[in-house]
RNA sequence: GCCGAAGUGGCGGAACAGGGAGACGCGACGGUCUCAAAAACCGUUGGGCAUUACGCCCGUGUGGGUUCGAAUCCCACCUUCGGCACCA
């Protein structure tokens, strides 16, 4: 009799061989192809949770798949260590950022080991050391020298919460709050850094050279948000240039008035002094408004008259010069061409104000009349001057633009809706931004061999709000590189997205200090062939470091175009749903006001009669939403919930439970993004402790389709722990042979293990761990079956056995590496090669021939594979319920599909 | 409004390129073992009507269509989730 399988047992001893042994350190050996494996690095925040080993463990197995196949598999791990939680610690409870930091940098190594993924821990990379982030800011001086970073002031967003700026990306949704934290931003006009992302606009668009999943790359396109047109030179009345963009310049003799954005930096000097006061008025209120409110469609348009003209270059007209918050600073030249007749928002805005609307796009049947909208549609260009009859609006843009062109007056021209990255944060816990400011010389970089500028550890912190770099005297005040003179230093430091941006080839040498990287590690290894993370990065991280891959090989670091040539996005993991008990609580108020019910009596109901969630003088019903020792919250309906109130008088009536508490109720939970804040946790580390490493990931990879994820089940990870255990006696304990195998059962294990190996394989290939594991589940089951027979003691058993064994040790890596020493064999698993099917050994030798009339299915007859359609016809014509069928009716077809499939089409 | 993803049993989910819908697992029900329970093992399990065959009907969000044959292809629509949006 074998022991009992106790993954708490043989999973820390493998673990501890494995890293004695190196096992999975990442060489380079250039007679092996290499394929570098990549999952995104965790924030230490001092707990691993479910979505983290939701993320990694499927990404070992496959990294693990891929290293048992031949390739030289590098799988780093590391930990992307600058940012606010470590600096809100040190503010609420006093401990120093880097200390809280590797802390739980500590912690979460230990967790992770408890994965049992082949990470190769020599290569860990860990952001807030100054010998990683030395590089940002020699990155940083790299761009600064190529014009790809540059400090401007600008209205930025910023994060009350936070107490930093933020770049456009990290503000998220019409409500536009803040990445990190759910805040809503607010605008600030402020100094600072920019890397030029905009300069990659175009080049950011070309996706040809990934196999990326489609969802992100759109939207990445969505993001960048390109659009062609035409810039056209306007000029204002007084001779000063007013440049507009358009995506119509077909319209341009409709125009007939101009809208500038109220920061536009010409609307003081067009505005006449009897338009002043309350121009002035409208440009202070726009300000005032938030983002939201002013970016709202919902919302009117407004405007005032500056009193200033425009002259239209295309036919000299003089139009009003309004302005307008519809029109953004941010996007084109800040102001537009107004062409009431032909765009919605120009046209409600005319109507508003009682402008003219001029049609110059006729729509097909036009007769001069008015509009009731703007017309957007095909028609023929009127009133146009030379372009009069020209079919719009293809090809009248293209026309238009090159007449534009030959005139001087405007040239083709595209706009991006993608900004500059904001990376100044002004927060203590990130990346010293390598500047001074010196009174004579300006900003002068910090000179190369001067990095890195090290983030001072002797700071205090206040719940000011203020970086504590501002008040450290030693860090901020310095002498300027260029003269020798006082200067100060820049306090702000980087966004942590910067670290991010290029940690993959960090990995290749972690502690190289001659460079970034040795590139004759990167010379092998780059670029990295697998990354898996989560799609929320897709606009943040993938679009930030896809820049900074490009900005490199333009520095000449790297010599390819994309970081990652393959992308795979999991999905998330959610609470477990439940439903509450409906309840109806007899019993009296203690205020209604306050909801405090208390209760003499409370009744369960669990069937689908529930009453509707209601509360009257002496009762309240409705559905548990929480509950402990001493009350219940219950939603009653609208909105509203009431506390409860239990003692020991009252009675507890739960159908099926007798002698019910109030602990018995189970209240509501929706599915929610597992989160701590939610309180729908589930540790895995407890999970691990209760079931082991092995049965956690099998669990995870099984019970979902990776990229979709769902609510976690508690009772589903049992299933899979039964499996291992399964596993462990069919291939440990000794048999109990009970007859003979037959030939045709010794046959069908054999096929059973190549056709496990055919789908495992393809599986693997197409990240669809959970039919992987279906199959192996399939293999397990047919030789539970027969393990009483003979048939353990072939060749064909041997075989399938050790198949078994292989194809798991990806997915259970050390039950895998338990069953393969104890069954005879010689340590690694995880150092075999993967088995290989044949397949011929894959195909049924008897199919079952499917027969219908008329499409439905009507017998299954087993016939020999390969058999001719007239061998059908004969089977099929000779089985009695086919000839119930198809007896004195009119044969009209005979359709044979598959070779196993024979449809006969009857008439009535 | 534009773009993307997805709708299949009580649940998670299978179904290669149009050919047997529901693999595998959870749950449920019945049984074996046990003083009993748990565990383990065996069986049943889409719905309905029958249960005398294991027989018939219905069934992959809805309505049409193509086809000998549709979860799968086409058209229209509904629902859910996500991204973008006064972007000129």
């Amino acid at each position: 009799m074998a022991d009992k399988y106790i993954p708490q047992d043989i999973e820390p001893k493998w673990q501890k061989r494995w890293e004695e042994d190196k096992l999975y350190k990442a060489e380079k050996d250039p007679s092996k192809e290499k394929w570098y494996y990549l999952t995104m690095f965790p924030y230490p925040s001092g707990d691993l949770h479910m979505g983290h080993w939701y993320a990694m463990t499927p990404s070992d197995a496959h990294a693990r798949y891929f290293r048992m196949r031949g390739y030289n598999v590098m799988f780093p791990m590391g930990f992307d260590a600058f940012g606010l939680p470590a600096e809100n610690a040190a503010i609420k409870r006093g401990i120093h950022p880097k200390t809280w930091t590797y802390r739980n940098i500590d912690r979460m190594r230990k967790q992770l080991r408890s994965m049992g993924a082949m990470f190769d821990w020599d290569r860990e990379v860990v952001t807030c050391d100054p010998e990683y982030y030395k590089w940002n800011q020699w990155f940083f001086l790299k761009f600064l020298e190529k014009g790809l970073a540059y400090r401007k002031k600008a209205p930025v967003d910023w994060c009350p919460t936070c107490k930093t700026t933020l770049a456009r990306e990290q503000v998220i949704g019409e409500e536009r709050v803040c990445e990190r934290c759910g805040t809503p931003v607010i605008k600030r006009d402020l100094e600072q850094w920019f890397f030029k992302i905009t300069a990659y606009a175009e080049e950011l668009l070309d996706f040809s050279k990934l196999d990326w999943p489609e969802p992100v790359i759109a939207r990445q396109r969505n993001w960048i948000g390109r659009s062609e047109g035409a810039e056209v030179y306007f000029t204002t009345e007084q001779g000063d240039p007013l440049p507009i963009f358009t995506t119509r310049p077909d319209t341009l003799w409709g125009v007939t008035f101009m809208v500038l954005a109220p920061e536009h930096p010409l609307v003081e000097k067009v505005t006449t002094p009897d338009r002043k006061a309350e121009v002035e008025a409208y440009v202070a209120a726009a300000r005032r408004m938030s983002d939201i409110e002013r970016e709202s469609t919902e919302r009117e348009k407004t405007g005032v008259f500056t009193g200033g003209y425009a002259i239209n270059p295309v036919n000299g007209e003089r139009v009003p010069i309004w302005i307008a918050d519809y029109v953004l600073m941010t996007y084109g030249t800040g102001a537009i061409m107004a062409v009431p007749a032909h765009d919605q928002r120009d046209f409600e805005f005319a109507k508003k104000y009682g402008l003219p609307i001029r049609v110059v796009i006729a729509p097909p049947g036009w007769e001069g009349e008015e509009l009731e909208e703007a017309y957007t549609g095909e028609g023929i260009m009127v009133n146009s001057g030379p372009f009069d009859g020209t079919p719009a609006p293809d090809p009248a843009i293209r026309k238009v633009t090159e007449w534009l062109e030959e005139q001087g007056i405007g040239k083709f021209a595209v706009n991006y809706r993608l900004r500059d990255w904001l990376i100044s944060r002004q927060r203590y816990w990130g990346t010293p931004i390598p500047v001074v400011y010196c009174e004579k010389c300006g900003i002068v970089p910090v000179p190369e061999e001067d990095l890195p500028v090290i983030l001072p550890e002797d700071v205090e912190f206040k719940p000011t709000g203020v970086s504590p770099l501002t008040y450290h005297e030693e860090f901020l005040h310095t002498t300027c590189p260029k003269c020798g003179g006082p200067a100060l230093r820049e306090t702000d430091t980087m966004d942590t997205f910067v670290d991010s941006s290029w940690y993959q080839y960090r990995y290749l040498s972690p502690h190289y200090d001659e460079g970034p990287w040795d590139p004759q590690e990167a010379e092998y290894w780059l670029p990295v062939d697998q990354y898996t993370g989560g799609i929320e990065h897709a606009t943040l991280h993938l679009l930030y470091t896809r820049f900074f891959t490009k900005a490199l090989r333009d520095l000449g670091l790297v010599d390819f175009d994309e970081p990652m040539i393959r992308l795979y996005n999991q999905g998330i993991i959610l609470g477990e749903p439940r439903e509450g008990d409906f309840v109806v609580v007899e019993g009296e108020w203690e205020s209604e006001e306050a909801n405090a019910f208390h209760a003499v009596r409370i009744r369960a109901i669990r069937d689908k009669e529930k009453p509707d969630p209601a509360v009257g003088p002496d009762f309240v019903q409705g559905e548990v939403y929480a509950r402990d020792e001493v009350s219940v919250r219950l939603n009653v309906g609208g909105g509203r919930f009431v506390i409860v109130h239990v003692d020991e008088g009252t009675v507890i009536d739960i159908p099926d439970v007798p002698e019910a508490t109030v602990m018995d109720l189970i209240y509501h939970l929706d599915a929610e993004k597992m989160s701590k804040s939610k309180g729908n946790v589930v540790a895995p580390d407890e999970l691990v402790a209760k079931y082991g490493t092995d049965t956690v990931r099998a669990y995870l990879m099984f019970a979902f389709r990776w990229e979709q994820g769902g609510p976690w089940n508690s009772k589903g990870i049992e299933g899979t722990h039964r499996w291992l255990h399964r596993v462990w006696n069919l291939l440990l304990e000794e048999p109990q042979v009970k007859r003979e195998a037959t030939d045709q059962e010794i046959k069908s294990l054999r096929r059973k293990t190549h056709q496990t190996i055919k789908r495992v394989t393809q599986d693997m290939e197409e990240f669809a761990f959970n039919t992987a594991i279906a199959a192996l589940m399939e293999l397990t089951n047919l030789m539970m079956k027969l393990k009483e027979t003979s048939a353990v003691y072939t060749d064909a058993w041997t075989e399938a056995r050790d198949t078994l064994i292989l194809l798991m040790a990806p997915f259970t890596p050390h039950i895998a590496e338990e069953l393969w020493v104890r069954t005879g064999h010689e340590y690694s698993v995880h150092q075999q090669s993967w088995p290989t099917w044949d397949e011929a050994l894959t195909k049924e030798e008897e199919i079952t021939l499917v027969v219908q009339v008329n499409g439905k299915v009507r017998a299954k007859i087993p016939a020999p594979v390969g058999l001719s359609e007239e061998e059908a016809k004969e089977l099929a014509f000779a089985h009695p319920k086919v000839q119930k069928y198809v007896s004195g009716k009119e044969i009209r077809r005979v359709i044979f599909a598959q070779g196993r499939i024979l449809n006969i089409v009857v008439g009535k």
